[in-house]
DNA sequence: GGCAAACTCCAGTGGAGAAGCGGGATATAC
DNA sequence: GTATATCCCGCTTCTCCACTGGAGTTTGCC
């Protein structure tokens, strides 16, 4: 529900790996940082978490960086989200061990709207997002002239 | 996205506010932290901020307690949530006043997230989640049988 | 081989919110 | 006036977020 950085960063340098995929070079974390104002450290961080859930590859050494692990259509935000926040360990501490009737209401509830809000995520692929930016851009350019 | 404590508690407070509701006199916090298991100083909290947000009434003194400040059916999932995250500063640091086009279509996609969520929250009110219950006690008690 | 460029791993910081506890002040019914 | 409730303040502990730093490792290139 809530966009935290961490989730913009990665968004936003998945976009900028997107938007260098048919180069088939590598892209440098200093790169995408810059392009997109993020602080280097921590989307050095970041693209970790991303390479440990397989949505990014990554090559050291001189003339290193990263690349989708995929094609940006076989990439949902919905993937994204999850590699994202499944590496909390995420032990939620009121223990609803003991379920009553209300509390199973409630987390039914709850699922649906999760549910609802994942149906979004997971219809939007890294192309879509880059295809949106690309129409985007031609109609800024339009109103210039 | 996440549901916490917070709102768990808060949503099992005002249901049971809600099923003691056609009584009329208030129910005291004490009753409510042991009927649904919550710490009962850390409610105390909970319903100071739903009072804030003219989502309960409080009356003060011996026999006093809160109840519900409006019908039931007037009261949705969503004039909750936004009630207890509403008291937060709700400060993001991650300072998006350079907005890059990238970060607007982010903006933009995680928007439309959050609307679809916020849909299934504004359809649902007290009264629903009671009636949901009631018949569920209702088909609990006939497997019994 | 050696250097520099890049990622990798580990460690730690400051701030904020979550979850919860305790005490004293205040209002109200009886 | 007393018992009973809410009200209000501050405090603690814990975790995560956002970010920084340093030492180690892999690789391309001269």
């Amino acid at each position: 529900m809530e966009l935290s950085c961490k989730t913009e960063y990665a968004l936003l340098a998945l976009l900028e790996l997107t938007s260098y995929y048919n180069n088939g070079e590598p892209l440098q974390i200093r790169q995408i940082a810059a392009q997109q104002n993020i602080p280097d450290r921590y989307l050095e961080q970041l693209l970790a978490t991303l390479r440990r859930g397989s949505l990014v590859r990554s090559q050291r050494g001189a003339k290193g960086g990263y690349i989708l692990a995929r094609e940006p259509w076989k990439i949902t935000l919905l993937d994204i989200i999850n590699c994202l926040e499944g590496s909390e360990p995420k032990v939620s501490k009121c223990e609803t061990t003991t379920k009553t009737l209300e509390s199973a209401i409630v987390y039914e509830v709850w699922q649906e709207v999760h549910d609802r809000a994942n149906q979004v995520l997971r219809q939007y692929t890294l192309q879509d997002l880059l295809e949106k930016r690309n129409n985007r851009q031609q109609l800024n350019i339009m109103y210039y002239i």
